[in-house]
Order: C-alpha cells, then structure tokens, then sequence
DNA sequence: TTTGAAGTTTAGGTTACTCTAAAAAAATAT
DNA sequence: ATATTTTTTTAGAGTAACCTAAACTTCAAA
C-alpha cells in the first residue's frame, strides 16, 4: 500500500482555507465574500476569484452569491495548516525563549513548511502539546481537536470567577496590554464590578484591582471556577 | 538611529543569489548564464531574465553575454539564506533526529523565513555551531564563514590517511551510500591502493575495506592526517 | 412591491516568474 | 578568415495572485 502524498496547495490557498475556517467557528452558517476579504485585508473581488478556484479543487462547496463551507477535504487541509502553526508557536516560546506576543507572525510564515515527517517530529519534540501559548487546542496527528468550554470573560456575572484560558484577537497590542498587567494563560480572575452602562469591568488579578474595556473583556477567554 | 528591516527579496532570487554564491566558489570568474540553469534546473532564459533583474536591484554585476559577479550587497544576502539554511540542518538533526540525508530538502523551505531575530535565537539555542551535518561551515551573525583546509579524497596519494570533514554533493543517493558503509563527518579514512586506470580506490573504514569509483572518492573531503 | 444600498462577481489590467522559439553574440573548428 | 556550433538574450505567451472599475444579485426599507 502506498501513501500517496501529494503536492500540496498553494501559501495563498492554505491562507484562504485557514481563514474559512475560522470564520464558520464563529458565523453560524455559510462564510461570505466580504467576510473573508477583512479578515485577509485583500479586495472582494480577490475572494471571489479564489474561492471559485478553491471550489473546483472541492475544498470548499460554492454557490454564487451564497458564500462557501469548507467540504471535508478543505477542513482537514486547514487544520492541518492550524496544526503547523501552533505547534511552530509552541517550538517558539518553550525552546526559542519568545514572548506570546512575538510568535504569530514568524508562526504564520512556518505553518506552510510542507514535510508531514517534520512537522510529527517536532510534536514529538515538544512533547505533544494540547495548547498552543495562547490557549487555543492543537489539532492531533488525526487532526482531531480538543473543545473546550470556555466563555468569554465579558459574559461573566458580578462577583464570579474564572481562569483565563485563552485569548481571541492574537493583536500584538492586546498581547502586551495583558503582559503588563501580568494576565496570562492560568490567571485567576475575579469580577468584583461591572458597569451596566458601557459594560466595562472591574477585576481583580491576584492582589491588583484593574479596570478594562468591555472590549478588552470580549478578548480574553475563561472557564468559570 | 533606526535599524531599518528593509523588506526581503523574494524566495526565487534569494534561491538565485545562493546558487550564483556557489557556482562561484567553484569557477574562477564570472559565473554563466547557462551554469546558473543547469544547477537551478531551469531554462537559460529564465535565468536571462532574473539576473537581468537582480542586475538592477544591485545585487549582482552584470554585463550582458558575460555572465555575473555578486556584489557585496548580492554575497551578504546569499550568506544570510546559506546560514539560515545551515543552521536549519543542524536543528533537523540534533534536536528533531533526522538523518544527515533527510534534511536538505526541507532547510531548502526553512531557509527563506524571514526573521533576523528567529536566527538569532535558533543560533543560540544550538549552541553556535560551526558546522552543518555535512561539515560545511555556517557564517556567523556577521556573515563571516570559516575557510577549513580540506581536499578531494580523490587528491590523496596512495597510503595517505585522512579524517573526512565534509561531502561536496550532498544528493540523497550519495548520503545513504556513506551512511550503508559507516562513513560519516569524522570517519578516519587510509588509502590503501589506487587504481591508475580510472582513479577508482581501495580504502580501509575502520575495520573495513571498501572499493570506491573516482566518481564517489571526488564527493568526499578530507583533512589531510 | 418597488427601489436603493450592500454585497458579490466579472472584466480587464499588473506583476512576478516561468516557458518555447527565434534572434543575436561569442566561441570554436576548419 | 569564414563557417559552424554553442551560449545567451529577446520576443511572445501562460499562470497565479492581486488590483480597480463596472455590472450584476440580493435583501431590506420605504
Ligand atoms: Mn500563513
Ligand atoms: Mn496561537
Ligand atoms: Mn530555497
Ligand atoms: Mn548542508
């Protein structure tokens, strides 16, 4: 029996599929045109053009004007992608010494590395990790990936607590805003306010008392405690 | 003062720049246009076309019909991809146990990434080598790059000893050949006897006599014992 | 139910890199 | 010195990925 590993999709292609990916986590039904092209920052009519391609490669199904959804082959290409680029930002911070915040960018240009042998090397290396440094799950050799239940800190009720388990936006910004409050992966939080009016929060982390944004607190993600 | 990081140069001229870095250590002028092809495996024209570009940008002299020198600007960015792509090697196998024939093609894609600060780090974190699995030396952060004395196995004379540093080719057939026959980066070698006629040798490896092409005995280099 | 705005696709163009075929220059042989 | 071969360049064309502008759908407000 052969395995036969064939030639792989295009930077561009796996970008594309990785971003669908991403959008049908959050959007409910079929991702769109407009969609896509912010979050790829590119042009409409660029999507458009590369999802008619991804879809004769039954990637993704496509209807005109309807969107697309990643068919079994184009998920499993992007999780494969997902997969590289944690496991790279895991390899960065544990081995190479980076800050969380540092290793997205570099991670982005590693996870189209195209060698099946390095990439289960280098989980072996780092000792199958289930989390990347920013708490999202890292798809397994199987590309099966762990859901966990997490809410984000901005649904949290008066006086509850959590620990924080994950960011959304991976912003370079945003990382540093937490670094300097010291809130990580596995920082308790507790909410002793918050404000009806502009929902922002009152919280406290271990003995300090901060003060953020209700946008800040749709950004960090918590299990209750 | 601002360190500006100017953007990089694409994938195919940095791919250009090394290989003309290599043809001229081999030849003593200029290097050919047709060289350049017969080692990137591409047509001449193609290769018309991109010197004429990296002409333009500065990075190589050129003057029509009579082939290419790196400027200095041209040898500091192939010594950049070379120490990238070395160093790369030396990760693949002393950290992720990759054999030394299983790493070039996948340092061939590592080698472009595009982070001054990511080798800086993968430099430290392997302790600084030297070397690469296949004895050639690796610039160092200021570009610098060890000339070692070595010869062609072939250049030895008869009953001569030596102590193999490095391979010239480092094609895969010819890296599970040394490997079947334990010769290796440090392999003591004697040259028992040669054969006039065709330049092919008896050698002894150890406790082993083996009989080598002139072919084979023209990839290996030696340190003269 | 029309109509306008928003979303999406198509048409046509650009750049980077590649190719084949033909033309031009250089090197070699006679 | 001339003719032939080899090397190199140019001309012209294709593909992938992007763009702007124009045309086309869809959807929701009036
Ligand atoms: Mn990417
Ligand atoms: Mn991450
Ligand atoms: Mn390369
Ligand atoms: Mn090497």
């Amino acid at each position: 029996m052969y395995l036969c590993v064939m030639k792989q999709y295009s930077l561009s292609e796996e970008n594309y599929l990785k971003t669908i990916f991403h959008l049908e986590q959050i959007a409910d039904g079929n991702v769109s045109t407009n969609d896509i092209a912010e979050k790829m920052e590119t042009k409409a009519s660029s999507v458009s053009d590369m999802i008619r391609k991804l879809g004769e490669k039954n990637l993704v199904d496509y209807i005109k004007y309807q969107g697309v959804t990643l068919t079994d082959r184009g998920r499993k290409t992007a999780l494969r992608v997902i997969r590289k680029h944690r496991l790279w930002e895991v390899f960065l911070v544990e081995k190479l010494d980076f800050q969380w915040d540092e290793v997205h960018e570099i991670a982005e240009e590693l996870e189209h590395i195209e060698s099946e042998e390095l990439i289960s090397r280098l989980d072996a290396y780092l000792g199958h990790p289930e989390f990347d440094p920013h708490g999202d799950p890292i798809p397994d050799a199987n590309l099966r990936i762990a859901k966990i239940e997490k809410r984000l800190l901005s649904e949290l009720r008066i006086h509850q607590r959590g620990i924080c388990v994950g960011v959304h936006e991976s912003d370079n910004d945003f990382l540093q805003y937490l670094d300097k409050r010291q809130i990580g992966i596995g920082t308790k939080v507790f909410v002793e306010d918050i404000e009806t009016f502009d929902g922002s929060m009152t919280i406290l982390v271990d003995d300090n008392r901060y003060f953020i944004s209700k946008k800040i607190a749709e950004n960090i993600y918590v299990q209750i405690t």
